[in-house]
RNA sequence: GCCGACGUAGCUCAGGGGUAGAGCGUUUCCUUGGUAAGGAAGAGGUCGCGGGUUCAAAUCCCGCCGUUGGCUCCA
């Protein structure tokens, strides 16, 4: 073994050590408060302990709150951490897994026959702090297999014997921090004293394994921080996250509504709900009309065998609503979960030429599934929803060309409604479990293929997905985060070789033989549903001008005016702005004070002042005071500002 | 569907074994006021629904319905 070692550093410095030198040494050697901060080290890549002794060459970073990887070894850390606290107050508990995750950790707890108390999660959290003022250290440890599985038989824990039924001998490591100890694998910081700040967010039932065949653990999510100040911060936010929530901001502004009579998960669209879901589906059905798009209309039930052909009965039949019956014995309806089925029998309408290709059927279609009880979300998980949906059938050779032109309008759909902040991601197949699709495996295949070389020519910037695939075809998906963190699939983008095949779709090619198209199925908002509801979490009410119920509210100063609001309101009308006047016998301050709260883009008001010049004062929400401007005025750069947003 | 929590006036919420409270909203009256809450009076609830315990249940227990945090699922 050498006795000298050369660390680079990420800025390319080198710097020589004494072989055996440790992350923390050198981070003690450039500077004592960088020490103090390291909570891990990224040796040529790979994040380990920053007390793990170097004895090569390397590259080295030092991790710290700063870098994603530092949080996370926190935060793995703090649920060992969390797992002490919990073993101290509850003897005898058994652990399942406790891994770090994007905002904090949580561990999968089995309390057995103890009372848990989920109330009392700041005696969990007042111990956690209690055992982090101990600075005690993460010890890391290698151990046989033989010796684990006695470790944990002696504490009974069959979940770890299982999780160590999967783990080589000679590749497993202990950690033990205080008085717990924990197959992990790594890496975690120094020692416990690193965290200040411990809160337990929310506590929730979680399958063993995932599998809800399994027993069903309770699950502990906690977060911790370096500074006491730095976790006020994040329920803080979490705080003004909660104001953004659609549920909330949907009641408060008289959007959408639900009731019990009607049925869960099905949304009753309020007036202004529905003039934003009205305006939005006029935006999309302009855009669609210059792409090409030709409007088509379904009824919303359709006959059970049209699912059995699709597959869509053998796939989810059983979970759905289930089918309707006349008086007619025979006879059996289904409420549309999809419109494809649909839209292929639109398709078999009329004989088509290749010349007629690509077709594309679009329709803003309601459907209907069961989802389970437990997933229904506001508007973001429904049992009756309307797809912006359209299909397009095409020829082989014009997958590729039509493909991109959806991402082009997903693209221009996102772009003007601000959506600045989304994944893309490609849906592929699962490779373990072939029987959950319909197809040939070379269709599959040439499906996936050709997404993956759209997504790379059109430089996306996609991960891949395995087994998020639809059952008949893959899918280029676009995912958002709503205000709570949580991952949403809005745009849509689907290939399918399937479907025509089993509705026996044909053109007639130039060879004058017939030929079978190839399906897309796309979406860009996905629901209007879903995508209002992330809408109003994105503008957190503040709807753009051409989007907005109410672009303006008419306040007259007193009564003596209504006259004149009325006569401005008609102008506004004639010129299709929306809005009201504000008629109540109340003074201007509180008039303006509830249209701010309304979140209406303009108020307009009115008074001796304006009456006796024919005009308005402005006042824009969030701005305040515009000053005044004749009706004409206001009414042409109104015009105008709608013009710039929505390009009509 | 599973585990946990919650359900009181239109909304937001307090209360809690002796048959209900606040603020906002709403109605009426006074006030006619110039850029984020004028004043007064009134109406409004079988405390989600159904059982049970009790002299007495909105309050305690059980079931159901709904909402909700997760898990599983998501055409």
């Amino acid at each position: 073994m050498s006795d000298q070692i050369t660390i680079t550093l990420p800025d390319g410095s080198t710097r020589k050590y004494d072989s055996g030198v440790t992350a923390l040494d050198v981070a003690m050697s450039i500077s004592e408060g960088l020490a103090r901060n390291v909570l891990a080290a990224k040796l040529d890549g790979e994040v380990q302990d920053s007390t793990l002794p170097i004895d090569v060459d390397a590259n080295l970073q030092l991790l710290t709150w700063k870098d994603d990887e530092g949080k996370s070894t926190m935060w793995h850390s703090s649920a060992h951490l969390m797992a002490e606290a919990l073993e101290a107050i509850y003897p005898g508990i058994k652990f399942g897994i406790g891994p770090p995750i994007e905002n904090g950790f949580y561990y999968d707890v089995d309390f057995g026959t103890i009372d848990f108390d989920a109330d009392n999660l700041a005696a969990i959290e007042n111990k956690m702090l209690e055992l982090a003022r101990e600075k005690n250290t993460y010890e890391r440890s290698g151990i046989s297999k033989e010796d684990a599985i006695t470790y944990f038989k002696e504490k009974d824990d069959e979940y770890k014997l299982e999780l160590l039924e999967d783990l080589e001998d000679g590749s497993i490591t202990f950690y033990k921090q205080g008085n717990f100890t924990d197959l992990c694998r790594g890496p975690h910081i120094p020692n416990t004293g690193y965290i200040k700040a411990a809160k337990i967010l929310s506590v929730a039932g979680a399958y063993w394994r995932g599998d809800e065949k399994r027993k069903q653990l309770t699950r502990l999510y906690g977060i911790t921080f370096p500074k006491q100040k730095e976790l006020k911060k994040y329920l803080e936010l979490l705080e003004e996250a909660k104001k953004r929530d659609h549920r909330k901001i949907g009641k408060e502004l008289g959007l959408f509504a639900f009731s019990e009579k009607v049925g869960k998960g099905l949304p009753l669209w309020l007036p202004k709900g529905a003039v934003l879901r009205e305006r939005l589906e006029s935006f999309l059905k302009k855009a669609q009309v210059k792409a090409g798009y030709d409007q088509v209309i379904s009824p919303h039930i359709g006959g059970k065998e049209l699912y059995v052909t699709s597959g869509h009965y053998a796939k989810y039949g059983e979970d759905s609503f289930q089918p309707i019956q006349t008086p007619n014995e025979d006879e059996e309806f289904l409420l549309k979960p999809m419109n494809c089925p649909h839209h292929c029998e639109i398709y078999k309408a009329v004989p088509k030429s290749y010349r007629d290709l690509p077709i594309r059927f679009a329709e803003f279609g309601t459907v209907y599934r069961y989802e389970q009880s437990g997933e229904l979300h506001g508007l973001t998980r429904v049992r009756g929803f309307t797809q912006d949906d359209a299909h397009i059938f095409c020829r082989p050779d014009q997958v590729k060309e039509e493909f991109a032109k959806v991402i082009d309008l997903v693209y221009y759909v996102f772009e003007n409604l601000g959506f600045e902040e989304f994944t893309v991601q490609v849906s592929l197949r699962d490779p373990n479990n072939p029987e959950k699709y319909i197809g040939s495996t070379e269709n599959w295949d040439r499906a996936e293929r050709e997404i993956r070389e759209v997504a790379e020519e059109k430089q996306l910037n996609s991960v891949v997905e395995y087994g998020e695939a639809a059952f008949y075809g893959p899918k280029l998906d676009f995912m958002v985060k709503d205000a709570l963190g949580r991952k949403w699939q809005l745009g849509t983008i689907q290939v399918d070789y399937n479907l025509p095949e089993r509705f026996e779709l044909e053109y007639t090619g130039s060879d004058n033989e017939k030929h079978r198209p190839v399906m897309i199925h796309r979406a860009p908002f996905g629901s209007m549903e879903r995508f209002i509801a992330i809408l109003i979490e994105n503008t957190a009410g503040n709807f753009p001008l051409w989007l907005a119920p109410e672009q303006i509210a008419i306040l007259p100063i007193s009564e003596k005016y209504h006259e004149y609001a009325n006569d401005v309101f008609s102008q506004m009308q004639e010129s299709d702005v929306r809005g009201f006047i504000d008629e109540r016998d109340e003074k201007i301050g509180k008039k303006i004070r509830d249209a701010e709260m309304k979140k209406i883009p303009y108020m307009l008001i009115v008074g001796e002042k304006e009456s006796a010049d024919g005009k308005v004062s402005v006042r824009m929400h969030g701005q305040g005071d515009l000053g005044t401007q004749s009706v004409e005025e206001f009414i042409s750069s109104f015009g105008q500002k709608v013009a710039e947003l929505i390009g009509q």
